[in-house]
RNA sequence: GUCCCCGUAGCUCAGUCGGAUAGAGCAUCAGAUUCCUAAUCUGAGGGUCAGAGGUUCGAAUCCUCUCGGGGACGCCA
């Protein structure tokens, strides 16, 4: 609705040519807007307050001139001009009806944008280490990433959805040797574990069952001799000792079939808890290929060429420092290894080379300090600083009975997103990750998520759509059947303050998703579809759909389709289920 | 030390290109309640938007400083 009141406002302009010229360069979308206050109308328009300084001319006086230039519409019943200069537009019953005509015509696709061309979007979230399974903190970047590729495309964007598998490097490594020593453990050959290793028991799970076809199990002995002492001073030299006897007891090959069955179960089990949580992704993008097909070396000559790379001390350097980072950062280390950072950058860029036009990564907020140089590595290579965009995602708390819950894997608790989701379920889980801004810390409480009943949103919200359903089955137990086409006829009879209420929240509903599209911000989705559950409650609680009158009844049920539409499309949006009965 | 986020009702929080009298839920209080669904409903009170300056027709919102809380800062991955 809110594009026909601005269309009506920018027709007024161009019969305006001493306001239009005033007017150049003024976003008319962005200066209409709804009314807080029903007494203000439904929506208003504050251009001829920003007017008045460059067209020198009074605003009261400005939205005379404009307001009759405007003409007459159907939409519109009455404009006024209010306060400082506000032009308020109250529109008609009419237009209403339009809207409600449009979302039940409409259905799954009411809200969203035509597709576009372009920009190609590329978002990256998640990207979790496949060192481990993912813990509640990686859900909320799950739950926010899929969101957030739901919304763009429900914006119309073409958007590719990216886990970038960090499978190369010296976790794996480590991981390949934790995996190693748990197999040497179950074949009764007993070396002290290290401090740097990885210890959950799903190590041990894995173990039990790689193939292991081939390899001798070595004894004891020749695993720990001469091996430095482990200490948590240093848990570095203990640990990649242990990876270098392992690859020298079964060869290199031996141990990368270790590493990379241990890669793939964790891989695997990962894509699997988010496949079940609703969350898929497009690519599974492996930084090993990147290494294999020579790409991070490609990325370090391309800045080579540019003279964006120094010696200094035996390593390689970026200047960093040029592109506004602290300090110049490192890509190959004196020992002739590559940082992460080198293929992080040579990550980036590659996306960029395969063609998508903005990048978007969705990161814990722990990784704060990497935005700056990775950016700067893009600039470095010729692309555009904006190209990328970082989204950090605060930390997740847990609380149970107003208790703190704990998270630590060592002390066996709460730990893995798919605790979470077997105590709370799927659809809590998505809906109270998101209820906030992204880089805000989230507070989350098992009891709400878990209680069924009117303090808890998401039942709330379900239960309103719920509700509409079961309106409509108890028409069938009466032998009642709607009139769709007399309840669109009969719309004008929908008079009640409940009603004219819910018209106006549902048709907030594109607006409010264009927001949160642009905002990546579901939490404004999560808020909406809060308050238009209540209006519906509201609504419901007040007035009986299936009446005697038949005409009243039509409509009545016209409208709570329109609405269980709306509350069903934004539900999907954030990948909660719409449940015709509860 | 440098940087980032936050501070709004008793509590948890909305308030996003600056807009009119700052909102919701919970809690509190007062009423209603044999009703399509049972997880009730209606209404009321409650505020120095941390503080001080500034920008302007207009500031919770933008800028500066102060106070208070949280977090990030490796030739780790």
């Amino acid at each position: 609705m809110k594009p026909i009141v601005a269309e009506l406002v920018a027709s007024a302009l161009r019969a305006l040519p001493e306001l239009a010229e005033a007017a150049d360069g003024i976003d008319l979308d962005g200066t209409v807007e709804r009314t807080r206050d029903a007494s203000h109308g439904d929506f208003a328009c504050n251009i001829a307050m920003r007017l008045a300084k460059p067209a020198r001319k009074k605003p009261r006086d400005i939205a005379a001139i404009i307001v009759a230039a405007l003409g007459d519409s159907a939409t519109v019943d009455k404009i006024e001009i209010a306060g400082p200069g506000f032009i308020n537009f109250y529109l008609s019953a009419q237009a209403f009806h339009a809207e409600l005509e449009r979302t039940l015509a409409q259905g799954a696709s009411y809200g969203r944008q035509a597709p576009k061309e372009g920009p190609r979007i590329n978002l990256e979230f998640v990207s979790a280490n496949p060192t481990g399974p993912l813990h509640v903190g990686h859900g909320r970047g799950a739950s926010y990433g899929a969101t957030v590729g739901n919304l763009l495309e429900a914006a119309g964007y073409p958007v590719h959805r990216e886990y970038y598998v960090n499978d190369a490097g010296r976790q794996m490594d480590i991981l390949g040797a934790s995996v190693w020593l748990r197999w040497l453990e179950a074949n009764g050959v007993d070396v002290a574990f290290p401090l740097g290793g990885y210890r959950g028991e799903y190590i041990r799970n894995i173990a039990d069952e790689i193939d292991t076809a081939g390899l001798d199990v070595p004894t004891a002995e020749s695993v720990a001799r001469g091996l430095p002492g482990d200490s948590d001073d240093d848990k570095d030299a203990y640990v990649d000792a242990l990876v270098a006897r392992a690859k020298a007891l079964h060869g290199e090959d031996g141990f990368d079939r270790i590493r990379q069955q241990a890669l793939e179960s964790i891989r695997d089990e990962i894509r699997e808890d988010l496949e079940e949580f609703g969350v898929h992704f497009d690519e599974w993008f492996s930084e090993q290929s990147l290494t294999k097909s020579n790409r991070v070396d490609d990325a370090l000559a391309v800045l080579e060429e540019r003279g964006m790379l120094y010696k200094q001390d035996g390593a390689t350097w970026f200047p960093a420092t040029q592109f506004g980072d602290e300090k110049d950062r490192v890509v190959v280390r004196e020992n002739g290894v590559k940082t992460y950072f080198a293929s992080d950058i040579a990550y980036h860029f590659d996306k960029r080379e395969r063609g998508y036009d903005h990048l978007i990564d969705i990161l814990g907020a722990d990784h704060h300090g990497y935005v700056t140089r990775v950016r700067a590595g893009l600039e470095a290579m010729g692309y555009e600083a904006d190209d990328l965009e970082v989204k950090l995602v605060q930390f997740v708390t847990l609380y149970r009975g107003g208790e703190r819950v704990q998270m630590s894997t060592r002390s066996g608790q709460f730990d893995t997103l798919r605790q979470l989701r077997a105590e709370v379920g799927n659809d809590a889980a998505r809906f109270y990750y998101v209820s906030r801004s992204n880089d805000q810390h989230l507070d989350f409480d098992l009891d709400v998520a878990k209680s069924q009943s009117s303090d808890n949103p998401v039942y709330y919200i379900q239960y309103a759509h719920a509700r509409v359903a079961s309106v409509f089955r108890q028409l069938g137990e009466k032998a009642l059947t709607w009139d769709k086409a007399n309840g669109r006829a009969q719309l004008g009879l929908l008079g009640e303050p409940q009603e004219k209420a819910l018209m106006t929240s549902m048709s907030r509903y594109p607006e409010v998703l264009e927001l949160a599209a642009n905002n990546r911000a579901p939490q404004h989705l999560v808020h909406y579809l809060r308050d238009l559950a209540n209006d519906f409650h509201t609504y419901y609680n007040a007035h009986a759909f299936i009446v005697d009158d038949a005409g009243l009844r039509d409509a009545r049920l016209y409208l709570v389709s329109a609405a269980r539409v709306v509350i069903a499309n934004g539900l999907g949006i954030l990948g909660v289920s719409a449940p015709e009965k509860m």
